[in-house]
DNA sequence: CTGCCGATCGCCT
DNA sequence: GGCGATCGGCAGC
């Protein structure tokens, strides 16, 4: 594992985000390791928030690569992006899901809250808003910078790229797009008990390395 | 495992 | 007025 630096995030979001399977997360004490995340292109891509230009939610995108972007979903729950690609591209990777590999104590005090029964550990951050519910992640770290040592989130990708990973459909997206055929930007490592499991595709592998 | 449904709100038409 | 980058509970196989 290495720290992320800026000129990781900057490339083409299409290029980071399979790299970023795999990855380290730490919010507060807890840690997640990615398994599933999907790629959004920015102004070109329809099924991205940012699609329609900036609006006081999306402002992050629009800023350089490196930055958390954190949106209200549902009416009840938080997802959160890492905002990646040159500068003007406007693109994000959302963290679809984890395994929590750290603090499970404090994830399970989010997590198991309300509940009779514990959550299963692989379900803790088994999708997006479980993910940012078990990190602890809401809208008051929209626009956190990644890279500051001090800062409340640190991100840590492997030196090697995942050899084996899986792509398909995004999941909830519609319209132009939205069968996958022409945006299959979702990314996750076949195999992985925490990828998740609403609507899940059918798997396509491919060797992103020899 | 699958499918249906309600919760709840920001952004769109 | 409708629809999500969702989830949990419940029913049914």
């Amino acid at each position: 594992m290495r720290a992320a630096d800026r000129a990781f995030f900057s490339r083409p979001v299409l290029e980071v985000a399979p790299e970023l399977l795999g990855a380290l997360i730490s919010v507060g004490g807890v840690t997640v390791r990615l398994t599933e995340v999907e790629a959004y292109a920015g102004t070109r891509d329809p099924g991205s928030h940012a699609f329609r230009g900036p609006t006081p939610r999306t402002a992050v995108m629009f800023g350089p690569a490196g930055y958390l972007y954190v949106y209200f979903s549902y009416g009840m729950h938080w997802c959160a992006n890492l905002v990646c690609g040159p500068d003007g591209e406007a693109g994000a990777v959302l963290m679809r899901a984890g395994e929590v590999v750290h603090g499970e104590d404090r994830a399970r005090e989010r997590r198991d809250a309300g509940r009779a029964r514990p959550v299963p550990v692989r379900d803790l951050a088994r999708g997006p808003a479980r993910l940012t519910a078990s990190l602890g992640l809401t809208g008051a770290l929209d626009g956190v910078d990644l890279l500051r040592t001090d800062g409340p989130v640190r991100v840590e990708v492997p030196e090697q790229p995942a050899r084996d990973v899986a792509t398909g459909p995004r999941v909830g997206v519609s319209g132009p797009g939205g069968d996958g055929t022409t945006y299959p930007w979702r990314f996750w490592l076949p195999g992985e008990p925490t990828v998740s499991p609403y609507r899940a595709a059918v798997a396509r592998r491919r060797a992103t390395r020899a």
